[in-house]
DNA sequence: GAAAATAGTGAACTTGAATTCACAAATTTA
DNA sequence: TAAATTTGTGAATTCAAGTTCACTATTTTC
């Protein structure tokens, strides 16, 4: 007869699913790509090399999965920022702060998810996860220069320069020989410089 | 007796040197550090795997040669911009100029330089240059701070802004679904982003 | 509880790229 | 030009990491 799966079976499994997902976020996140090889991921999250293949037919669509998964939460989060009210530079600065906050907990996946090269399957993938993020901004962007609040720019060049401009001042500080900022400085320090970057000049 | 190398040798042998540099710096320029596995820089300066290896210990080795002189090259040049005559803002204006016109060239040669993993020893060789490189952007920031033309800002934070903005407008434009942006515009575009950034707002 | 099916294991296999090395070619000495 | 030394070659080796697979453990069926 036809093996048929109990529900708490079923439960296991998605459970196991998601362990591997979190181990290869948190392995990104501590350290690229690099760090996240299939046996550090299967190490963390208690399982054998062998079962992640059970569960992932890659480790390009491994870490596809999880790009994607953590791109739509940080687009959504964004999204309802952006959508919301407020002036557009208000919504700028939140959308910056609040994503630049949640990137500082793991700078490696956000930079990651931005920058870090990959095989061409996985850069596909991030290719598509950058249009829909990149979105985002520039849907603020328009709002903010069609209500004249922000002069006139290039939303694609302003979008890019903001996710470039953050992305690398939330990687960078590590290396910083100098004591590093408190996360609170850094993040005020770079929500002041893209509010002044889009915003009306003298 | 000892071998004494003539000098038609030395010069062919520092020629060969400089071949290999040059071979490998291209091949990074155009694809980043996958795009230059040993063999492929063998191939285009026309010498053999094991030959490089006379020159170079290790492919770290190279790889950290072609870096610092490459961001040593670039400081040269900006540091000229910056420390000459005009106002701050429009010596950003020119500095940041200056280095995107150059860095379109080959977009991936700046990432490389910027943020691409590499080897633990390679790394540890960016952080150096790294400092060099945002140094000449800080000093800029400092100067144009103190005659009152920017307001205050973290200089820190704001050189990696800088730097991170225009890395990420340059390298992505190649994936964008619409038309790409001729130079001059995507130049332009980020120049402007990058001098209201740091600019007084209104 | 025994048989059938699925899930998990980890050592072995595969692959791709860096590095080495036995040898060939070229250069210098005498 | 012959011997000695250095330089160049590229196939073989090493190494790291992804993937597979023969086998064991667990779960489901009857």
């Amino acid at each position: 007869m036809a093996y048929q799966r109990s529900t708490l079976m079923q439960e296991r499994l998605a459970e196991n699913r998601q362990r591997i997902l979190q181990s290869a976020r948190k392995l990104v996140a501590r350290g690229g790509f690099r760090m996240a090889a299939i046996a550090a991921v299967a190490e963390d999250c208690g399982l054998s090399t062998g079962a992640i293949y059970r569960y992932f037919p890659s480790k390009s669509a491994l870490f596809i999965e999880v790009l994607s998964s953590a791109v739509a939460h940080e687009c959504e989060i964004l999204a309802e920022i952006v959508d919301g009210d407020g002036t557009a530079t208000q919504r700028l600065r939140d959308a910056v702060e609040s994503f630049a906050r949640r990137a500082l907990q793991g700078p490696y996946l956000a930079y990651a998810f931005i920058a870090e090269p990959a095989d061409p399957d996985v850069e596909a993938a991030r290719i598509l996860c950058r249009r829909d993020f990149g979105d985002v901004f520039k849907r603020l962007l328009r709002k903010g220069i069609a209500s004249g609040e922000f002069p006139k720019q290039s939303v694609d060049v302003s979008a890019a320069c903001i996710v470039g401009a953050f992305t690398e001042a939330l990687v960078r500080p590590v290396e910083h020989a100098t004591k590093p900022k408190s996360g609170d400085a850094l993040v005020r320090a770079i929500v002041e410089f893209c509010a002044r970057a889009v915003t009306r000049t003298a």
